[in-house]
Parts: structure tokens; sequence; C-alpha cells
DNA sequence: CATCCATGCAGAA
DNA sequence: TCTGCCTGGATGG
């Protein structure tokens, strides 16, 4: 369930793990077993991101591309040295979770002050396969699952890659290629222009348009429903009415609960009032997303509804987006 | 246990 | 618009 917010987390710490290093590399599962063999031994130069693709530089000139899809994630495990084990990705089992970054504080007031898991760090976070990294004084890196696309590992710790979609090895044209079909990432600190121009030229609902990763790379479901909800926009709204200011601030706001993603490791788009007054108690982090048939946080009254979007759930609340 | 479902998207129809 | 990818948690019997 990766939005771009959890490919960029992704990024940076297989950038902080493996960045300038010489890994290994294999592929337990066996459907990345060339590449796997043509990466093993080469230092990994950089890891980068753009919407929800991650990339890696090769020594030798050639780019790791992962795309999650729907069902993707890496899960990391390491000696202390490794920024903090977690997963990355879709959700897996109790304990696999994606962490807040060490040493990051939360400082906006929109943002969580109240989350309910342990301190990176602390020695009660739970780590893959059960063992907290504060207790292994050396690593021994358990056997991967069947399933591992691909395992990445230093001296200090491993990644397994599950469920991806795509995990290439790209030559540098293909990876610009590829970069060409999308669109700029607010992530990246991208300009809105080139989203703003098309959007304000199509006719496509702006709930569609945002979807479209070659017109803003990164948003997903969740990002579009919250982003619309607190745009006060209807989703089914043809883009090129939405008008080219409230565009722009559009793709600000999701840049905005897209570096809070990033921060948090989740998604949190209520502010922290409407959080504390939900109607029913509860500390909802979403407006819509999910919420069809419970009273909104802001008219309060039961008016989110689900539908469908080209085959996808489209959350909105009928009163307070027009 | 079986079945459904998901923060995604390419490719076919 | 529909199907398939590919994984595991949630749900229901």
């Amino acid at each position: 369930m990766p939005e771009g917010h959890s490919l960029h987390r992704l990024a940076r710490q297989v950038d902080d793990v493996f960045g300038g290093r010489r890994v290994r590399a294999s592929s337990p599962q066996g459907r990345f077993t060339e590449g796997a063999a043509l990466i093993d031994g080469r230092v990994l130069e950089r890891a980068w991101a753009h919407g929800k693709h991650l990339f890696a530089d090769i020594e030798g000139g050639r780019v790791l591309h992962i795309h999650l899809g729907l069902y993707g994630a890496v899960s990391f495990g390491g000696d202390r040295t490794f920024t903090a084990a977690s997963s990355i990705g879709a959700p897996r089992r109790i304990g696999e979770r994606e962490l807040p970054g060490l040493g990051d504080r939360v400082e906006i007031g929109d943002a969580d002050d109240d989350d309910p898991r342990p301190a990176p760090g602390s020695g009660q976070e739970k780590l893959v396969c059960g063992v907290s990294a504060a207790r292994v004084p050396a690593l021994v890196a358990p056997a991967p699952r069947d399933t591992v696309r691909l395992r990445l590992q230093t001296v200090h710790g491993w990644a397994d890659l599950i469920g991806a979609t795509a995990c290439q090895l790209l030559t540098r044209q293909e990876a610009d290629v590829l970069l060409a079909r999308l669109g700029p990432d607010p992530l990246n600190d991208d300009a809105p222009d080139a989203f703003v121009d098309r959007a304000s030229r199509t006719r496509r609902p702006i709930g569609a348009v945002l979807m479209d990763q070659s017109m803003v790379a990164g948003v997903g479901n969740i990002f579009r429903a919250e982003s619309l909800f607190r745009a006060g926009l209807d989703p089914w709204t043809p883009a090129r009415e939405v008008g080219e200011q409230r565009l722009t601030a559009l793709y600000r706001d999701n840049g905005e609960l897209m570096r809070m993603g990033v921060r948090l490791g989740r998604i949190v788009s209520t502010t922290r009032e409407h959080r504390a007054a939900a109607p029913g108690g509860g500390r909802p982090s979403y407006y819509v997303y999910k919420r069809q048939g419970q009273a909104c946080l802001v008219c309060r009254r039961e008016t989110i509804v689900v539908e469908e979007m080209a085959a996808r759930k489209l959350y909105r609340c009928m009163v307070c987006q027009h």
C-alpha cells in the first residue's frame, strides 16, 4: 500500500544502509537471479525515489528499479549501525511497521503527538523476526523466506524485497525513459507548473488526474481522498474547472501530506484539533479514507460516501466537498 | 479452512 | 473497462 511517502522513506533507508557500500545480492525466489548476480559484489552508489518508483545506482552504470505495486514491501534487519529495522510498504505482520526515522522530531502542529508505538532506538521496537536489534551483538541474517525476490546484504544488515510489481536492472537510458513518463514529484521539490498546466487543460475528473502518475508522481488513493477533502473539492469536478490557483494549492498540499508521511511513516491528514474533537471519540488519521458511513470530522454529519472511480474506491464527504 | 480485499498499474479488449 | 500480477492480513464459516 505504498504511496510516494513510503518509497521516499525506503529510498532514504536503502541509501543510509547500503549507499556507497559494496553489497551482496541474491534472489532466493529465483525471479531476479540474473539481476542479482550483476549487482552482487558491486557498490550501491545511491538510492533515490521518484513518485512510487525506487531506484538505486549500481557501480558500472546500471540502475536497479523497484516498484512495490499493491503488495510489495521491504523488511530490514541488522545490527545497530542500521538506522532502524523496519518494514516499508504493504502492511505485514505485527511488529513489522514503518517507524519514524531516528532523530526525527515531529514539530508541526498537524503532526501526531500521540503515536502509540515505541520510538526507534528505545529498545522497545519490534523488529523483523521478532528480534530487537539492540540485543543482537553480531549480525546473523535469518534465512530468507522463499518469496524474497531480492536480498541485499552487507556485513551490518540486510534488506528483503517481497511482492514487488517490478524489480529489474535498467540502463541509465532506460531509467530516463521511465522517468520521462512520470509527472513532477512534490517530495523532490519539483515545481507544480507541469501538473497545473496539464491539469488545467483536461476535462477528466480531478480525482482521476491526481491518481495519474504522469500528471503528478507519488499520489495514491489515500492522498487523493484526503487532499481533495482538505481542499473542499469534489473529486468528480473536471480538472480544468478547478482553476490554476487551487490546482497549485492542491499540489502543494499533497507535498505537505507526503512530507508528513515521510516523517511519521504513515499518513496523518487530520489536524490535531479535528482529531481531538472527533465525533464518537477515537483519533482518526483520515477525514474520509475508509470512513464511509461515519460522521464527518468537520460537518459532523454522516455524509461520507464511498464510490468507484476508474476501478478504485473513492471516498468523499457529500457536504464538505464541492 | 476458504474467501475477500488492498495505499498499484500494465496490458489486453 | 477488465484481467492479472503476487502477497498476506482480515473476515467469515
